[in-house]
DNA sequence: GACCTGCTGCGGCATG
């Protein structure tokens, strides 16, 4: 460290801890270590540490933790863990756990790990004399809290830090409601507030962030954000075309018979991460590039990687990436997207436009980590023929559209904000069982102020709160004792009975898929397969021999042709700023500098379009079977409109970028749309309540109709953005 | 026209 400007950082830590940094031949501190040091030792405020990928987050956090513990150790601690690390996955825990076990050791600090593939040895130890580090997943801590609620106080009596590994996989989902409950209970135990330290690489926005990270106290977090220059990114976005013809049986379609020739050409010699949008385009582009390498007679190898496949046919992969003796290609969904370390792969293909600009910006993260090194990214686009029958819609090249909007919004450094809007009453039914289990009961009153009035369910209000408690009374899962204490009822005891309960989020019954006795991965039950089906799985063509419905097994042998299974799936949302964008996109003449000639020229297609159909000025298009509304606004939007309309009695549908509206012409839905522009928008739960399907969460089954349309209203609709959408639509269009 | 994540207690058996 001696060549570089003297530490501050540096001098704070304990000599230990020093030695410990002197081993690792560190050159010098990264620029997130070097702030968070005196903010996280001082022990005062929540702090969120915000840098790429692989540049020292984790020890940020933990080099000055371990410091502060280091000393107080030596001061006798008392009994309890000193500081709790929450992780999204169970890998993560692992990788962690080797170093920071060598970070902590020689200090004197133990180090534990808490999840469901963990010894339950390493467990009792830490209900018996806990101390030292707690490296835990949300489940296993909801666990903890369910079965031996008796022992929080004791195992976090003496708690001194918290910290969330990969806290943007959190934010707005029900698994992150149930974090923050937990970390609220945490303190609850612990009879004191604990500073929180978040780390995360794609954070859009770091107020929203702090204020996820501590309801009600979001403004008073410090934000350590790295400033280090990111390295090189090399960029290409692909177009290609499919053709209106479609190919012959068993042959392959000429799009992705395209783009599987370039990766293979690109990627045989080196290794790379393809990411595909959906579970069977990896198995068909895993068995198409398997196919040229066994044409072309060489070792390179294609493997596939989804959640689908068994933990042994993953690990496999993710061991042969780290393996530097041969180079392997992974085809693989959002598996591995997240902090699993693969080391650094050469680089990075993306298949169809990106789900979310944050998910492109840490694919894009996978590779490019060694020193000197590009991260090289193409995204391959395809979109279909231009010919007189083209849908409008088709027209535009959306797809293309859509990715480059994306990518612009990555070079200029913006991803999804954190979105929190939603009331998440799934995961506070799963709190409140959990709270009564934890104590043997618990009164509403209390309830309400714990997880409510100071907790993370601040958007559930008294009234929301008691139709909540009715209708959980209402299905058993609470009763209520002559005194008004609440204890789970016998619905609420058998959820609380079984291992599923600690999980936030569903799951199904699966079959196992079985070759040979090994387990290559599952299908769910609901998609029923007949023996003698030919299938692609796992990269690698079968035919199935047997099913077994009571043991839930399928049987597989290889075969010669397959096809991938259907995987059941629901569409994800886009943002409002990347419909802007792409609106913004078509307007413009600027011909961005990574398009190849494919690319550029459907670009000039989708411009063209936009112009040729009047985008630019018009909203509203008659068709034959009815009119398209194109509102260029994110998905919430859309889904108010659509919603607010069919209220109108039109019959109303959603196609991508287009709102469609059967048997209705733009005479007849100007006046409707200028009608309800200058009308006072309804209620949220009203437009709600004309919305069928919308059970969506693990617990919403126990919801009256009433709370349903509560929660969808703020999770699926925004009605001031819809209102400003109408009254641009009403202006803008004159009929045509 | 989507993706991902996670979980216990106990009985039975082998081993030291």
């Amino acid at each position: 460290m001696s060549e570089n400007p003297p530490s501050q950082a540096y001098a704070l830590y304990h000599p230990a801890v020093q030695q410990w940094i002197y081993q690792q031949g560190w050159e010098r501190l990264r620029d997130v270590q070097e702030h968070a040091a005196g903010l996280i030792r001082a022990g005062q405020r929540d702090v969120i540490i915000a840098s790429a990928t692989a540049s020292g987050k984790t020890e940020a956090a933990l080099l000055p933790i371990c410091s502060v513990l280091a000393v107080r150790q030596k001061q006798g601690l008392g009994a309890g863990v000193a500081a709790l690390l929450v992780s999204p996955l169970k890998a993560l825990i692992n990788d962690q756990y080797g170093r920071i076990a060598d970070l902590a050791g020689p200090l004197g600090l133990q180090v534990h790990r808490w999840h469901g593939d963990a010894p339950a040895s390493g467990k009792a130890r830490v209900l018996r004399a806990p101390q030292g580090l707690l490296l835990i997943t949300p489940e296993s801590l909801e666990a903890l809290f369910v079965r031996h609620g008796d022992r929080a106080r004791r195992v976090f009596g003496s708690l001194r830090h918290v910290i969330v590994d990969e806290l943007h996989s959190f934010i707005g989902t029900e698994r992150g409601a149930q974090l923050q409950a937990l970390l609220h209970r945490v303190e609850e135990a612990a009879g004191r507030r604990v500073p929180r330290v978040a780390l995360s690489a794609t954070l859009g926005d770091f107020g929203g962030a702090a204020e996820f990270l501590r309801p009600g106290g979001g403004t008073e977090a410090a934000v350590v954000c790295s400033t280090e220059p990111g390295g090189e990114i090399r960029l290409q976005v692909r177009g290609y075309v499919d053709p209106a013809r479609p190919p012959e049986p068993g042959r392959e379609r000429a799009d992705r018979a395209a783009i599987a020739d370039h990766l293979f050409r690109t990627l045989r010699e080196t290794d790379n991460l393809v990411f595909a949008n959906s579970r069977a385009a990896v198995e068909v582009y895993a068995d198409m590039l398997t196919q040229r390498a066994t044409q072309a007679g060489v070792r390179a190898r294609f493997l596939a990687h989804h959640g689908s496949l068994s933990k042994e046919v993953r690990e496999h992969v993710e061991e042969r990436l780290k393996d530097p003796a041969a180079p392997i290609t992974a085809i693989c969904t959002s598996t591995l997207e997240l902090g699993i370390d693969v080391g650094s792969v050469d680089s990075v293909a993306q298949i169809g436009a990106p789900p979310t600009v944050s998910g492109l910006r840490q694919r894009l993260g996978r590779s490019g980590r060694r020193p000197g090194q590009p991260a090289v990214l193409r995204v391959y686009v395809a979109e279909p023929e231009l010919n007189a029958g083209i849908a409008p819609a088709d027209a535009l090249r959306p797809e293309l559209f859509q990715t480059v909007a994306m990518v612009e919004l990555l070079t200029a450094a913006w991803y999804e904000p954190p979105d929190d809007t939603g009331l998440h009453l799934s995961a506070l039914i799963q709190q409140i069982l959990s709270i009564c289990a934890q104590h043997g009961g618990a009164r509403a009153s209390r309830l309400f102020a714990t997880l409510c009035d100071t907790g993370p369910f601040r958007r559930v209000d008294r009234a929301v709160f008691a139709q909540l408690l009715r209708d959980m009374g209402q299905h058993r899962l609470l009763e209520q004792q002559p005194g008004g204490e609440l204890l789970p009822g016998r619905e609420g005891e058998r959820l609380l009975g079984h291992y599923s309960f600690y999980a936030s989020f569903h799951t199904s019954l699966n079959y196992r898929l079985v070759a040979d006795g090994y387990t290559l991965g599952s299908l769910p039950v609901d998609r029923p397969i007949l023996p003698g089906t030919m299938l692609i799985f796992s990269g690698a063509r079968w035919r199935v021999l047997s099913v077994d419905t009571a043991q839930r097994v399928i049987e597989l042998t290889a075969a010669e042709a397959g096809r991938p299974p259907v995987f059941p799936g629901t569409g994800g949302e886009i943002a409002d700023e990347v419909r802007r964008a792409m609106f913004r996109l078509y307007r413009s003449t600027e011909i961005p500098h990574y398009l190849d000639a494919t690319a550029r020229t459907l670009l000039a297609e989708g411009r063209a379009a936009f112009h040729a159909y009047g985008h630019a000025t018009r909203r509203v298009f008659a068709q034959e079977a009815g009119t398209l509304l194109f509102p260029w606004r994110g998905d919430r939007i859309m889904n108010t409109l659509a919603a607010v309309l069919g209220m109108r009695g039109l019959v109303v549908g959603q196609d991508g970028l287009a709102i469609t509206i059967r048997d209705c012409t733009p005479a007849r839905l100007l006046p409707v749309i200028r009608s309800l522009a200058t009308g006072p928008a309804p209620d949220p739960v009203a437009i709600a309540a004309a919305v069928r399907a919308k059970q969506h969460d693990k617990y919403d089954r126990y919801l009256s109709e009433n709370l349903l349309n509560l929660g969808y209203a703020a999770r699926a609709l925004d009605v001031p953005g819809a209102w400003a959408c109408l009254s641009d639509l009403a202006d803008c269009d004159t009929v045509g």
